[in-house]
DNA sequence: GTCTATAGCTAGATAGAC
DNA sequence: GTCTATCTAGCTATAGAC
């Protein structure tokens, strides 16, 4: 699933073949079809679950975690992104998946992963005292800037963006 | 070339066949190699300075009109990037161009139309009367919101982060 | 459950008529 | 300068041995 992962990163739906993904996984593409009979389309939904899965746990679970302080779980969060993202070098799956036809053919996970931050980071908002519909907004600013900085980090060659985006969300909740 | 960029962000580098780039522009594929032989990425390299011309026409000279009051300049340039945009439906071609293949193909191209962006929005922040670094991170952070807006959009299906976005930009400036 | 071999198709690219 | 026809390589997917 990791190294399924990476190339479909590295390459999107059309740019990532079986051959990619057999060398990935170091099986032939006749085990993927045995395993994935529905071919490409059931192993992309298989690494959204996945993905959704460490979502789940590495972001909705510890945004969530109402006995633990706050900003604690704010930066073990950050911690967790920087790792998710290579320090801004590698794209969302997210990302790289909303074209035209892999928007039409995994529109639904992708819509749910994004929906679990937004919802995960808006608890947190709450839980700093916020109100409700300024958290909301603090959540969407946050997946927003998140996914606008890796995309200009990308298109710069430079990670700062990324960097300082994760510097000023912990501001905006801290201060 | 229109219709080159708009078969571009749909499908990205490896989903736009140069069938799609023929029906596009009307031509046959042998006809497209006659007017570019170096093939699908000398196409990619023409649409993009076309971009980058519609950028410096559209985007950094309305933002350096010094002639021009700063508030009517930034709402003129909203208002172009929500024609560009298609009010947060249309993906930003670069966005598309920036996988492991076409990034590598297209880096220079994808740099400059970004920091042509930052550039020009940074003489819009001075203008307006705040310091070099105020205006350099603002202008960051406007290339930043208005790339993730569109990527969450996209993702949500939903277009109201993104004209939300355009609407928190202007008050960052005017505010 | 893994593999080799291969089918059927479409990709990017070229040759050459008009 | 546009076209039809075609090349080779790679694609997704399947058949069938072990």
């Amino acid at each position: 699933m990791e190294g399924l992962m990476t190339v479909l990163r590295l390459n999107g739906f059309d740019g990532t073949s079986l051959n990619d993904m057999a060398e990935a996984t170091g099986l032939k593409k006749a085990s993927l079809y045995h395993r994935f009979p529905g071919g490409k389309k059931e192993i992309i939904e298989k690494v959204l679950s996945y993905v959704n899965s460490w979502n789940q746990e590495h972001v909705a679970k510890v945004l969530k975690a109402s006995r633990v302080k706050p900003v604690e779980r704010l930066e073990q969060v950050i911690e967790n992104i920087q790792i998710l993202y290579n320090n801004g070098d590698s794209i969302c799956i997210f990302r790289a998946l909303t074209l035209e036809t892999s928007a039409s053919l995994f529109g639904l996970q992708i819509e749910e992963g994004f929906n679990l931050w937004i919802e995960s980071f808006t608890q947190l908002g709450l839980d700093f005292g916020f109100e409700k519909s300024k958290a909301t907004k603090m959540a969407q600013d946050v997946l927003i800037r998140i996914q606008g900085s890796l995309v200009v980090a990308k298109g710069l060659k430079d990670l700062t963006p990324f960097q300082q985006t994760l510097i000023s969300i912990k501001q905006m909740y801290i201060n």
